[in-house]
RNA sequence: GCCCGGGUGGUGGAAUGGUAGACACGAGGGACUUAAAAUCCCUUGGUCCGCAAGGGCCGUGUGGGUUCAAGUCCCACCCCGGGCACCA
């Protein structure tokens, strides 16, 4: 009986689906375990082959540990609010939840032929109002709060309001500096703030809300009429779609998780998430401590912060950011106009591209001075746009002596430079050492830079100059989304002061408009909706952006159809935290910090009873694609006789001129102006060619043409083929090239050769060419070698190319594990079941060590995520019973279960085979045996200096002295001793023998 | 510049400080077959000596070091991938 991957995947899958096979009940008596992939978005473009490496890994864990008598969540569902439907949308006019419906279908589709365990009775989908009622649920409770840093957690504003009734408020706790420059909120008395008119009250409190809305700086997009996070936008413009960001202040609803700093911080040292994972969050938190300095000007002041204030006595000038609030304030009449145009044109570039141009200083004096703390001198203030807004106070204190980019900025303008360390040579660089010791005048001269910087602050304090301050990199996250397709903010307008839907309104649901565009005076698309207002109150236009939904899912897995509550207590109290967590490191620091600063905050309002979502973090390698590369030179004889900017004679499009393939060697030499003579003449006579083939196609034109857009003096260029073009060697199939793309339909070659395309590793995508489509490989080797060779491939965590051509190898040892069961002999059947090959026969030693080999290993690397080893065992475990000749129940039973979690069809099948009734799934994980594995004799290496000379065998009961006995006593080590006593023997039991001569 | 990974055959990769290259692909040879497919067997890091059996030397990015023993540990450096960044 042959393997028929086919019959057998399809079978099974109808069967699972009709059975419930994967559903999961909230069940008490089982211990849990709960294993998470990140929700996918579902695009367009469906699944490659490098998108279920991740799910094939969690799925092997899922039924994994389900077999060892865990009750397992392992579920799935889809992120399906975002930008690439929107724009969708937009370009077509189709409603983006038809497309993302259209595309959750195709996913599903595709997921389910690859055999996962996902309970898809608990999917969930972001856009679904039974979903984003809960999400609109939480941002009410988010902006309900505040965050009392005395008790570290978030409490309900009602409680902070009482305080302000009974004891007013002292202003901001100001200990802390986050990345925002926040507008200063004073003290008040509580007879005050009893005084206070409703919007004042309202005001105050919005300074303390976890959900707020206030002015902030935004990556401002045109082209989207959307406001984009940091995260989303790269090199100057959005990470989808790539059109320009500016930024711009505008009213913008945020959340606080500044407040979360430091947890977010101290949490990561107790996860097991990898390191790189916790460094890179480590680093967007950015934790630093320093002092803030003030330095007054006139009847104001400026301040900075520092990590340095060991350094003060060699600030020579203050450098504010192109966006500090005081810049207008500071700079003097004569120096309004020239300030006022750098400020302009330098806060409209990107932060991106102010960071990427390092070597051009650029900045403008506004002619005012401050006033220096402890020596009283005139500080000139600058306005340079090295300084961000976004940190720390937007202004820094210039020492050019001790910071790189300060003493670039002095060079520039020719500004003093102060050495403030011993040793510091400051006309070639900055001294920035940690370890060095002051040097500058003053009294902080002679100290090492520790105990300089800890005098300093004491100082500063003791003058009311300044303070101690532990400074965040990490900023309040933009929440509003001036976009259609996400979750609409359930917040109203009463005299634009910002209320909160009651809960009996969620959910908001998202409103019909006739275009996802903004309205022409530049208002979201929500401002389309008609009757887009609560009892006649207006009703925010924003919506919510990508992470949102993505912030709490895990929970909703536990409860899904909870209408009362996000998920019940008894649910939550069950699941707890996710076991594992499976992802891509690209999310390290969006997702995945949101994601962690909503657990806490539900934590802190008592709603869930732990703090972070998942306990460990596993981040699977990017699958990348095999490019092809062909070398494709355009025509344009023209460049013989003329250049491009002078030539007016006929000309012909682009895509209508011939196409030459060149070999990479002549590419190459093309390109260094290295061709060989024969070369030459080769290449002038596929010109000629090519000329009287376009000429045929363009008659009545004479002399040479010219093809724009390719310049005098051309070259070949290298270009992506399609894959599906190309066989195994590389080869590419040039009629069909010619018919791939229509500016290829005339194509000559170099030689009568076949045309080799070189290969290389990038990212698997469709502009790439070189994806490769999962349902393919399914249909020609089955979803069963899919899934063994994703982790086949190498270790998880790693990225590596996908090549098909390796996939054979998996394929071919299903089909012997097949074999095992179904040899054709026709041996005596069992249970009356078609296996006639399988028999009832007690194993030997020899086939029970194989088992036991396998089971030890395979479970061991289960628990390490090491599943390539582990499918290297199988393999060698079905080469050596076949090499026995094993056909035993007792063998092959076990060794079924075990393969169960990595190829889950033909196991099952092969199960029902063996004459059970129930699945697999319900089977127990068979325990290794030790004994089984105990080797009488032990083979051992004998090495000299080191160098493994021979191979003698002993008896592993040996001890250390016997063996040394043994191993000197025997000829060939005699031989090679040559008779000379060795200088130290080593015996290391069941390891080696070494003999030091 | 900083932080995190990683450099091992033609390829993907394996290896608690203890026989480097498991397993698989590819390649070469053979068996079966009219043939092909499928399957099975053998060889396969480099190099040198030998008719052969067999043996020598070199070999895990580079250079040092620790050790009886280093892919693995330490120091310095080079290269590749990813992340962060005029972060004060």
């Amino acid at each position: 009986m042959q393997y028929d991957h086919k019959g057998i995947e399809g079978k099974w899958q109808d069967e699972w689906r009709r059975r419930g096979t994967y559903r999961v009940s909230n069940d008490p008596s089982k211990p849990k375990y709960y294993v998470l992939d990140m929700f996918p978005y579902p695009s367009g473009a469906g699944l490659h082959v490098g998108h279920p490496l991740g799910y094939i890994a969690s799925d092997i864990v899922a039924r994994y540990k389900r077999l060892c008598g865990f009750n397992v969540l392992h579920p799935m569902g889809y992120d399906s609010f975002g930008l690439p439907a929107e724009q969708y949308a937009i370009q077509t006019g189709q409603h983006p939840a038809k497309t993302t419906e259209e595309n959750t279908a195709r996913y599903r589709q595709q997921l389910d032929a690859i055999g996962f365990s996902f309970d898809w009775e608990r999917q969930v989908f972001t856009s679904d109002p039974s979903y984003y009622k809960w999400t609109q649920w939480i941002f009410l409770q988010l902006f309900d709060s505040w965050y009392d840093a005395k008790a570290d957690k978030a409490r309900p504003i009602s409680e902070l309001i009482a305080c302000f009734e009974k004891d007013g408020s002292t202003g901001q706790d100001t200990s802390v500096l986050t990345g925002d420059i926040e507008e200063f909120v004073g003290g008040f008395s509580a007879d005050e703030w009893n005084g206070f008119h409703e919007g004042t009250k309202q005001l105050i409190l919005g300074h303390f809300r976890l959900a707020y809305r206030s002015e902030a700086w935004v990556n401002w997009c045109p082209a989207l009429g959307t406001v984009l996070a940091n995260d989303e936008v790269k090199d100057g413009v959005s990470e989808r779609g790539g059109h320009p960001v500016e930024r711009k202040r505008m009213p913008q609803w945020s959340m606080r998780i500044t407040a979360y700093a430091q947890r977010l911080l101290d949490g990561l040292d107790a996860l097991d998430w990898s390191d790189s994972i916790k460094e890179a969050q480590r680093n967007w938190i950015g934790r630093s401590e320093g002092a803030t300095v003030r330095f007054p000007l006139g009847d104001d002041f400026i301040e900075v912060f520092t990590t340095r204030p060991d350094t003060l006595f060699g600030v020579s000038f203050i450098t504010l950011a192109p966006e500090h609030v005081l810049v207008g304030k500071f700079t003097t009449a004569d120096h309004k106009a020239e300030v006022m145009a750098y400020v302009e044109k330098a806060k409209n570039r990107s932060e991106r591209e102010r960071q990427a141009e390092v070597d051009k200083v650029s900045g403008v004096f506004t002619g005012s001075y401050a006033k220096h703390p402890f020596t009283g001198a005139e500080v000139p203030v600058w306005v340079g746009d090295y300084v961000l807004a976004g940190y720390g106070t937007g202004a820094v204190m210039a020492v050019p002596g001790g910071d790189q980019r300060d003493w670039r900025f002095a060079k520039h303008f020719g500004l003093p430079i102060i050495a403030v360390t011993e040793g510091a040579d400051v006309d070639k660089e900055a001294d920035e050492r940690k370890d060095a010791t002051i040097s500058s005048e003053g009294f902080l001269k002679g100290l090492k830079v520790p105990q300089a910087i800890t005098r300093a602050i004491q100082e500063l304090e003791k003058l009311g100059a300044g303070e101690g301050r532990i400074n965040f990199r990490l900023r309040d996250a933009a929440f509003g989304r001036q976009r259609y397709w996400g979750e609409p903010i359930p917040i109203y307008y009463k005299d634009e002061i910002p209320y909160a839907l009651p809960e009996s309104e969620l959910p908001l649901k998202l409103p019909e408009v006739d275009k996802f565009l903004p309205t022409e005076d530049g208002e979201p698309p929500l401002a389309r909706a008609t009757n887009w207002n609560y009892q006649g109150h207006p009703l925010e236009t924003t919506t919510m952006p990508g992470w949102a939904g993505s912030s709490w899912y895990f929970l909703r897995y536990m409860d899904p159809h909870n209408a009362e509550r996000f998920a019940s207590p008894e649910a939550i109290n069950y699941w707890q935290q996710i076991d594992l967590y499976l992802g891509g490191s690209e999310h390290a620091t969006g997702h995945l910090l949101y994601f962690r600063f909503w657990t806490k905050f539900l934590h802190d309002r008592g709603w869930i009873p732990f703090d972070e979502p998942a306990k460990k973090l596993v981040n699977q390698g990017m699958i990348q694609g095999v490019s092809r590369t062909a070398y494709v030179y355009k025509l344009s004889w023209a460049m013989i006789a003329t250049t491009a900017a002078s030539y007016s004679g006929p000309t012909i499009p682009l895509n209508a001129a011939p196409t030459v393939l060149v070999p990479e060697e002549v590419y190459l030499a093309m390109k260094e102006g290295t061709l060989t003579e024969q070369q030459s003449d080769r290449l002038h006579e596929i010109e000629r060619e090519a000329t009287r083939l376009v000429k045929d196609q363009l008659p009545g034109h004479a002399g040479r043409l010219f093809v724009p857009g390719v310049e005098g003096g051309a070259v070949a260029f290298p270009m992506n083929v399609d894959i599906d073009l190309v066989d195994e060697k590389g080869v590419l199939d040039i009629g069909r090239f010619k018919s791939w793309r229509a500016e290829n339909a005339t194509t000559l070659t170099w030689d009568d050769s076949p045309y080799v395309c070189v290969p290389f590793v990038e990212k698997m995508s469709k502009s790439k060419f070189n994806v490769v489509n999962p349902d393919d490989i399914i249909s020609k080797y089955g979803a069963d070698t899919l899934r063994l060779y994703e982790m086949f491939l190498g270790p998880l965590e790693q990225s590596k190319p996908w090549d098909t051509n390796g996939i054979e190898g998996t394929f071919r040892f299903l089909r012997k594990f097949w074999n095992l069961f179904f040899s054709g002999d026709g041996v005596a059947s069992t249970h009356g079941v078609d296996l006639p090959t399988v028999t009832n026969d007690p194993p030997t030693k020899a086939e029970l060590k194989v088992l036991h080999a396998t089971l030890k290993k395979v479970s061991e690397d289960i628990e390490k995520m090491s599943f390539n080893t582990s499918v290297a065992q199988f393999m060698i475990a079905v080469n050596e019973l076949g090499a026995l000749k094993c056909h035993k129940r007792d063998i092959l039973e076990p060794m079924t279960i075990a393969l169960a979690p990595f190829a889950p069809h033909i196991a099952e099948e092969l199960w029902e085979k063996l004459g059970h009734a129930e699945s697999i799934t319900t089977a127990a994980w068979p325990k290794f045996d030790p004994q089984y594995l105990v080797e009488d004799n032990f083979s051992y290496p004998i090495s000299f200096n080191g160098k493994t000379r021979l191979q003698l065998e002993f008896p592993i009961a040996l001890g250390k002295e016997e063996v040394e006995a043994a191993v000197l006593a025997n000829p060939e080590v005699q031989a090679k001793l040559e008779g000379k006593a060795p200088k130290k023997v080593i015996v290391v039991p069941k390891r080696i023998v070494n003999i030091v001569v």
